[in-house]
DNA sequence: CATCGGATGGACT
DNA sequence: GTCCATCCGATGG
């Protein structure tokens, strides 16, 4: 039996040092951790895409294009990339090491700790599963904003700590959601999902 | 400067 | 399925 305490254990940064390709599959069943004044919220992992740097066009450091936007992209890996999409924020992980613009999109989480906080900041949804099952709706539902960009996920008040029931479920992957303008790299197989829950966004 | 287009989500037909 | 809110980066003049 876990305490709490080590349930919400950060994850040391050096966890972020594996190759972009394997630390996307490996953040499956993981939990983000997010604490406000209002208290901590938390959900598993259960949906991530791999992007790949200079050579890979679905990426915003795609031709390593650095911008005020991607510049935490090219720096040390485990550091929130927080960026605005329409109306949404949308939150990654940095990943590939210093120079290796490489990053881990969190797509899906399943609410884990902090429900009613979740719902109060989700006051129109009804089914639980519309709650987070989007990375739009996940940032909303943790409050993870433009204000995590660049922060350590080794700390409060967003970190990412070991889930709950690890190897306790099944990977898939597939061709990543959204980019259908990008040439072949819309058909590489860098999203990873947990077979079968609910909360994977489609 | 103007214009376009998203790694989206929610309301609506 | 369609429409569009509303923001930022990219591109072209």
């Amino acid at each position: 039996m876990r305490t709490e305490q080590e349930t919400f254990s950060p994850l040391p940064l050096d966890f972020y040092e594996q190759p972009t390709l394997q630390l996307a599959p490996a953040l499956l069943g993981c939990l983000l951790v997010k604490e406000t004044p209002e208290g901590i919220a938390s959900g598993i992992i259960v949906e991530t895409e791999a992007y790949k740097g200079p050579f890979d066009r679905a990426a915003h450091s795609f031709k390593s294009r650095r911008t005020k936007r991607t510049e935490i992209m090219f720096g040390a890996s485990g550091k929130a990339y927080t960026y605005v999409m329409h109306t949404h924020c949308l939150v990654n992980v940095v990943s590939g090491g210093t120079d290796v613009p490489e990053a881990v999109l969190i797509r899906a989480v399943e609410p884990y700790s902090g429900l009613p906080l979740i719902r109060s900041r989700r006051p129109k949804i009804k089914s639980e599963r519309q709650l987070t099952n989007g990375p739009g709706k996940l940032c909303k539902a943790l409050d993870i904003t433009m204000a995590d960009y660049g922060h350590r996920l080794d700390l409060p008040p967003l970190w990412i700590a070991s889930g709950p029931d690890r190897d306790k479920f099944v990977t898939e992957a597939g061709p990543r959601v959204g980019i259908d303008n990008t040439g072949e790299a819309k058909f590489y197989p860098w999203r990873f999902w947990i077979r079968d829950n609910p909360f994977v966004s489609r």
